[in-house]
DNA sequence: GTCTATAACACGATAGAC
DNA sequence: GTCTATCGTGTTATAGAC
C-alpha cells in the first residue's frame, strides 16, 4: 500500500538485486543475505515472497526473460531465411547489449550444468528453434551452404554469444572498445560469410 | 614408497578427482570432501599436499595445462596465416576433444568472473596471441577479410569453443552425434568462409 | 508484511595422535 | 603421510513476535 512515488515494491527490489548479483557472482556464489542487503530488505523476505532461493531464480526468469511474442514485430523478415538469420542475430544481440544480466546468468548455468537448466531451455529454445529452422530452410533454398545443421547452429550461436567474454580477452585486444552497432554488423557479415551467403542489403541490390 | 604397480600416488589421485569434479560441478560447487571421497583419500590431505583448496586449483593447471612448446611441432604451418589459423583451430579442438575437463573448468571460471582467471589468462593467452597475430598478418597479406581484429578474434574463438554446449542444445538437434574430425573440418570451413579465405588444401591446388 | 532470533547443517582448515 | 576429531564460520530456512 501507499506505493511511495516511483519506488518499486520490495518484491521487485529483491528481483532486481538478485539479477545483478547472480550475474556478477553466479547463483551459488551469491547468498540470500547479499541479495537482501542489496535490496534493502530483510533476510526472511525471500522465503516469504518467493519460497526460497531456488524459487527466486525461477521468478527472476518469469519476470525478465522475453516471451515468445518478442519476435512478433519481425514476423515478416523471419519468413525468408536470407533476412531472417540477420534479424535473429541483430535482435538477440540488441537484447543482450541492452540488458546483459539475464543472458549472463543463462550462460553461467549452462556452463555449470546446473539443475536449473531445464527452466532456461524451456524459455530459450523457442527462439533457437526459429534460428535452426531458418538455417535449414535457407540451405534447402540454396541460400546457405553448410554440411551439418547441428554443428552450424552451434557455431552461429558461438559467433554471436561469445562477446560476453570480451572482458576476459581484453588484455589481448589491440583496438579500442567497439560500439554495439558495429559489433552486430560485423557479426552478421562474419556469419553470412561463413554460410556462403551474400550480406543482406549490400552489393547485389545497391 | 612401494608405488604399488601402476597405481598413481595419492597426490595424483586427488588431482585427477579434482579435475573431474570441478569440470562437472564447478570449483565452488565442489567440496574438498567430495574430491577426497572420489580420490579415496582423507579430507586432511588436500591441506597437507597442496595447502588448501585454492592451491589445489593452481596445482591442477600446473599439472595438466599444455605449456608453450605444445605448438612446437607445428612451427612451420604457423608461419603462414592461411595455414596457421586452420592449424590452431585443429590442434586446439583436438586437445579439447581429447581431454575436455581442463577447458571446461577454464570456461566456467571465465563465465563466473572468478578470482582465479589470472591463473588461466597467464596460461592460455600465449596460444590466443598466436591466433591473434595470424589473423592480423593474414589481413595485412590480403588472405583474410574483416573490419575489426578484436571482434573477429572473439568470433573465431566462439566458433571453435562453443561446442562445449552441445549437451545443452541436444534437444534441438536433428542429426545424430558428430565425429570430432567432422566437427573440426566443419569449423575450419566455417571460419575460413567467415574470413573470406579459401579453405586450405581445397579447390585451387587440387 | 516485516522483523529478530535461532535452528540445523555444511563448509574449509587444522591440531594432534599415530 | 595419514588419520580422527573438532573449531570457527557461513549457509538457508523458519518460528514466532510485532
Amino acid at each position: 500500500m501507499t506505493p511511495a512515488a516511483n519506488e518499486p515494491d520490495i518484491r521487485t527490489k529483491i528481483l532486481l538485486a538478485a539479477k545483478t548479483l547472480f550475474a556478477k557472482q553466479g547463483f551459488e556464489g551469491t547468498t540470500v543475505r547479499q541479495v537482501c542487503d542489496a535490496a534493502g530488505a530483510n533476510v526472511a523476505l525471500v522465503s516469504y515472497h518467493f519460497g526460497g532461493k531456488d524459487n527466486l531464480f525461477k521468478a527472476l526468469f518469469d519476470e525478465f526473460f522475453p516471451n515468445g511474442d518478442a519476435v512478433e514485430p519481425f514476423r515478416e523478415q523471419l519468413r525468408r531465411p536470407a533476412e531472417g538469420v540477420a534479424t535473429m542475430i541483430e535482435q538477440t544481440m540488441r537484447y543482450i547489449f541492452r540488458d546483459p544480466d539475464i543472458s549472463t546468468i543463462m550462460e553461467q548455468e549452462i556452463m555449470m550444468r546446473s539443475p536449473r537448466i531445464s527452466i532456461i531451455q524451456e524459455l530459450a529454445f523457442p527462439f533457437w528453434r526459429i534460428l535452426r529452422d531458418l538455417l535449414q530452410r535457407g540451405r534447402e533454398e540454396g541460400v546457405f551452404r553448410f554440411r551439418c545443421l547441428d554443428t552450424t547452429l552451434l557455431m552461429v550461436l558461438g559467433s554471436m554469444l561469445f562477446h560476453k567474454r570480451a572482458y576476459y580477452f581484453q588484455p589481448l585486444f589491440l583496438e579500442g572498445r567497439q560500439q554495439p552497432d558495429d559489433v552486430i554488423a560485423d557479426t552478421i557479415r562474419y556469419v553470412y560469410g561463413a554460410l556462403g551467403a551474400p550480406i543482406p542489403g549490400e552489393a547485389a541490390a545497391r
